[in-house]
DNA sequence: AGCACA
């Protein structure tokens, strides 16, 4: 296995992550990216010395992890294939939710406290939570797959691709559902290919809010739509 | 390569 030996987690840590990128606009795609997967409780990066180039992404469940850690196992990102595995501790965010959260400073005593003890709970429910298999896949982790690792990168942008939509959607209907939100311009549809809309801002920060907002809105029960930004 | 939470 690439991710070794360990194991499952509701953090999932990415490495290989091009270091250019900007820690907000890096939080910010990867939020997008992975909030097909399931609830983001929170996004982790730093960019000191030892740190950059990585991030970590908090779900809410540990199978939105196994997912995000196979299906977007070297997804281009920032023309880098992404580097993903669980993380090996669990996430502050986490700790602080489930009550077993520390301070910094005592944490190191804790540790060795607790260094013999053995921690069998958590990871029997890790591995159960793990034998279930994917159901929903966004449209970025399906293009991604369809085509392979030479697929060009997820590159936010002001223009919005959505997708799985019920064929008799109207541009109204989801210029009602885009305008409430700052900076949108306009919805385009094309009439030979129903199911599927463009939706533009005037920025990408704001097709971001956007997007982040209405991922997974349902439009009917069976149609939870697919937001990814358009390729340019 | 590198596993943190400013």
């Amino acid at each position: 296995m690439l991710s070794g030996d360990i194991p499952p987690n509701q953090t999932i840590y990415i490495k290989n992550i091009n270091e250019n990128v900007k820690k907000e606009e890096l939080k910010r795609s990867l939020y997008c990216l992975f909030s097909q997967y399931g609830r983001i409780l929170d996004v982790v990066a730093l960019k000191t010395p030892k740190l950059r180039g990585q991030a970590w992404v908090v779900f809410s469940e540990v199978t939105a992890a196994s997912n995000a850690v196979r299906q977007m196992q070297n997804f281009p990102f920032y023309d880098k294939p992404m580097r993903i595995q669980y993380a090996k501790t669990k996430s502050d965010c986490v700790a602080k939710a489930d009550g077993t959260y520390v301070q910094r400073e005592k944490k190191k005593k804790q540790e060795e406290k607790k260094a013999g003890r053995k921690r069998r709970t958590e990871e029997a429910q890790a591995d159960a939570a793990n034998g279930f298999v994917s159901q929903t896949n966004g449209a970025a982790a399906a293009s991604f797959r369809k085509a392979g690792a030479q697929e060009a990168a997820l590159v936010p942008n002001n223009i919005l691709f959505i997708q799985n939509l019920p064929h008799e959607t109207t541009s109204n209907m989801l210029q009602l559902l885009f305008q409430q939100y700052p900076g949108f311009r306009e919805v385009r549809m094309i009439e030979a290919k129903p199911g599927i809309a463009f939706v533009e801002f005037e920025d990408e920060e704001q097709s971001s809010v956007a997007m982040q907002a209405l991922q997974g809105f349902k439009v009917t029960p069976q149609n939870p739509m697919e937001i990814t930004y358009a390729k340019k």
